[in-house]
DNA sequence: CCGGACTCCTGGTTGC
DNA sequence: TGCAACCAGGAGTCCG
């Protein structure tokens, strides 16, 4: 499941290949894999193809790509669940479960190819407009990210502002970690880790958290998308950046997400899974309790 | 404002 | 062994 540090590692991958490159030809495979696209295939395929990529951006799970000229449309990518962009050379052999391929001819690396792949079809690609973000002068986003706070790892993230809303709010800890409009970028794994990093118990009212408690939770939520960052960002190839979203998350750090039945790193008793949420919750009952 | 239920989807796993 | 049921969940929508 992609969050903000995998996505982030596709956008710093794409970037090198993509920046300048023009788009040659669109084929759109599985129709399904353009839901936030607001049109036909027809109409993505003829609004991408001709158009020059701009550098890659980001924010919380979201993914653009610009296209020239500046300030106009961009190709928006959201990964979902299982979703990948892949780099390979124009006469590489398919891969499975390819949903588009866009092929680009970038002035320096020649001819390449970009591959949406995406097993459940929970992510998507789509042309959409740039619109100024209301917070930063020059700042443009999709329409269809707008809604979407910036990501922690964001120098424009307003701390005093997500701890305001904690504050305000009548919810759980981790229902408002998951909730994008006021945080970005975390997702289920991302969220169990750092309420394990900050002993918060998921379903800790977030009226309830005091403000260092809080403080603390968002320095871990950073701490974690930054060190799983770091991991990822050197575990991909220069040249064919194969990005994999699918397996995506870098699991060899993980201290509570999937690690029910194992010993808590931190106290020895054991990480439990509850339901919360319609998916998975991974805890520590002792470490992490409601106060 | 809030939360629950539902939708999208399919490869891998579990259970009989 | 074979097949069906179940499971994973990001994000959007709808409804009470």
């Amino acid at each position: 499941m992609p969050e903000l540090p995998e996505v982030e590692v596709v956008r710093a991958g794409l970037e090198p290949a993509v920046v300048g490159a023009v788009v040659t030809s669109v084929a759109v495979l599985d129709e399904r894999s353009l839901k936030r696209h607001d049109g036909p295939a027809e109409d993505f395929i003829a609004r991408l193809t001709g158009r020059t990529f701009l550098a890659p951006r980001r924010r919380g799970k979201f993914l653009w790509i610009p296209l020239a000229p500046a300030g106009g449309e961009a190709l928006v990518v959201h990964l979902g669940m299982s979703g990948q962009v892949l780099l390979r050379a124009p006469d590489a052999a398919a891969d499975p479960l390819t949903r588009i391929r866009i092929e680009i001819a970038h002035p320096d690396h020649g001819l390449l190819r970009v591959a949406f792949v995406d097993q459940r079809i929970f992510g998507s690609m789509a042309i959409d407009q740039l619109v100024e973000t209301p917070d930063v002068a020059g700042d443009t986003v999709p329409t269809q990210v707008a809604h979407i706070a910036r990501d922690p790892l964001d120098p424009a993230f307003d701390d005093r502002r997500f701890l305001a809303s904690l504050a305000r709010r009548n919810t759980g800890i981790k229902r408002a970690l998951l909730d994008q409009t006021l945080i970005s970028g975390v997702g289920n794994i991302y969220a169990d880790e750092s309420l394990w990093a900050a002993r918060v118990h998921y379903d800790q009212p977030t009226s309830t958290l005091s403000r260092a408690r809080a403080t603390t939770l968002l320095a871990e939520v950073r701490l974690v998308l930054g060190r799983a960052l770091a991991e990822g960002g050197t575990s991909f190839d220069a040249q064919y950046v194969n990005v994999n979203g699918a397996s995506g998350y870098f699991s060899h750090s993980l201290n509570a997400y999937g690690q029910q039945g194992r010993g808590c790193p931190r106290c020895g008793r054991t990480i439990v899974r509850e339901r919360f949420m319609n998916r998975g919750s991974h805890l520590c009952t002792f470490c992490q309790r409601i106060r």
